[in-house]
DNA sequence: CGTTCCATTGAAGTGGTTCAAGTACTGTGG
DNA sequence: CCACAGTACTTGAACCACTTCAATGGAACG
């Protein structure tokens, strides 16, 4: 059974700009499915010129660049709700590779109607610069907490984010979400040795902050572990368009 | 002396995607006027809107983001060609700082203007979202240099990145290039301490592969230096639009 | 039940940090 | 013309956050 555009879960969050009926339905017209992927499968391929664009309906995964030396670096974890393809859409390859970590659901969109979006929805051309902008501002203050904060901050940053990215799709049920990523998933993400991080975690769970077990994430003292995170405990979530 | 976008001495370099008369005809519409600042003004302030879009003509600069804890995460260096604020053109507010290293000449673009230009213009709202997802790239590329590169082949990737992108747009004279930064702008871009940088940058120095000095930048060893760096010699620099 | 994958923990080593001091250059005012 | 202050760069020394190596435990699975 095919999600509506118009009766799309996410679309009602707050998180997400409002469109009107014409809008939408314009946008199940750009979707021209929909996909499942298995656990572990791999959507897209770094190099790749993939033919169709995705946007995440549920499930998670995540961006990730092999480097020459073989390492990985994760670039980021997908939500529900996040765009996926647009580089490979505009550029002509894509520069990380995709893996869904749980079994997944996606729009799929056919790249070819790319061009066809620009002309004649201006709008929708426009939300998706947005939401390269927002990705750009994102990689950013990552690229900040790789290079200026300590393991234990890195950590608390990535709980926080995740746990807030996390909240605004309803995800969460209060102090608590799931989190179906390997240890490993996160130490490459944040650029620590999988030790290290596993250490890290060991800390925060022993003060009492996380506690991150079986792939579930329970958040035991928010504004403490906003406080390591060197952030507002009431920071603002941008709000962003949802193709 | 405002330079016509016709006769502009950036655009006919091969790294940028040709336009044709009508196209050059509507950039040089879009174009308000031209800027100088001095070395050292701020161009943009972090979480502000300006009101202005720009692309450099001439002279270099640095994109940063303040940390809450004070210290600073340089986030890249701005080259000629570079477009500048996109990021506040599409959302409410940019993410990062803007600093002139040099003196620079700019191109101005009113924001409002950009509205426009997505509704009349679909091949240039391309270009930018084009532009927004090599920027993105390249975000993906440092933060991987970040989380699994050590000192040395840091400092070395952040040379041949330079050195590429200003033979590009015609800054290097065979192995050598301006290059005015301060060693802590390199150590805030890499991520590590200014002591380490310098002392790094005397290894290259003692290697024979790369002196820096007096705002100068000698590439003694190209195949070597990209060897530290885990590049290939003739990595590819991909195209792009220039706005 | 052996195998495999992931999480956990200890121990040893190191690439990087911070602290501290000194050099070199440049502009400024007396 | 020199003294001085300010800024960038350089170098040594001590320390430590993180890495790598190594070994173990527990859960899932054919």
């Amino acid at each position: 059974m095919v999600t509506k555009c118009k009766s799309c879960p996410l679309r009602s969050r707050p998180v997400f700009a409002p469109m009107n009926a014409n809008e939408i339905s314009f946008m199940q017209c750009f979707k021209s499915g929909e996909l499942d992927i298995d656990a572990g499968a791999t959507l897209m391929q770094e190099g790749s010129s993939s033919p169709q664009l995705f946007t995440a309906l549920s499930g998670m995964g995540l961006r990730y660049k092999t480097l020459e030396s073989g390492e990985r670096q994760v670039i980021n974890f997908i939500l529900p709700g996040d765009f996926i393809g647009l580089q490979a859409g505009v550029m002509q390859e894509m520069g990380h590779s995709v893996d869904a970590t749980t079994r997944m659901t996606l729009c799929v969109f056919d790249r070819k109607d790319l061009w066809r979006l620009f002309r004649d929805h201006p709008e929708r051309a426009f939300d998706l610069t947005w939401l390269s902008a927002v990705e750009e501002h994102l990689l950013g203050e990552s690229l900040a907490v790789l290079g200026r904060m300590d393991g234990i901050e890195r950590v608390a940053r990535a709980f926080v984010m995740l746990f807030d990215r996390a909240s605004a799709v309803g995800l969460t049920q209060t102090p608590s979400m799931p989190l179906p990523y390997k240890q490993q998933d996160l130490a490459d993400a944040l650029g620590l040795s999988l030790v290290h991080t596993n250490k890290t975690l060991k800390k925060l769970r022993d003060l009492g902050v996380a506690n991150w077990r079986n792939g579930h994430l329970d958040i035991l003292d928010y504004a403490e572990l906003c406080r390591i995170a060197l952030l507002e405990p009431d920071h603002p979530v941008p709000r962003r368009p949802l193709i």
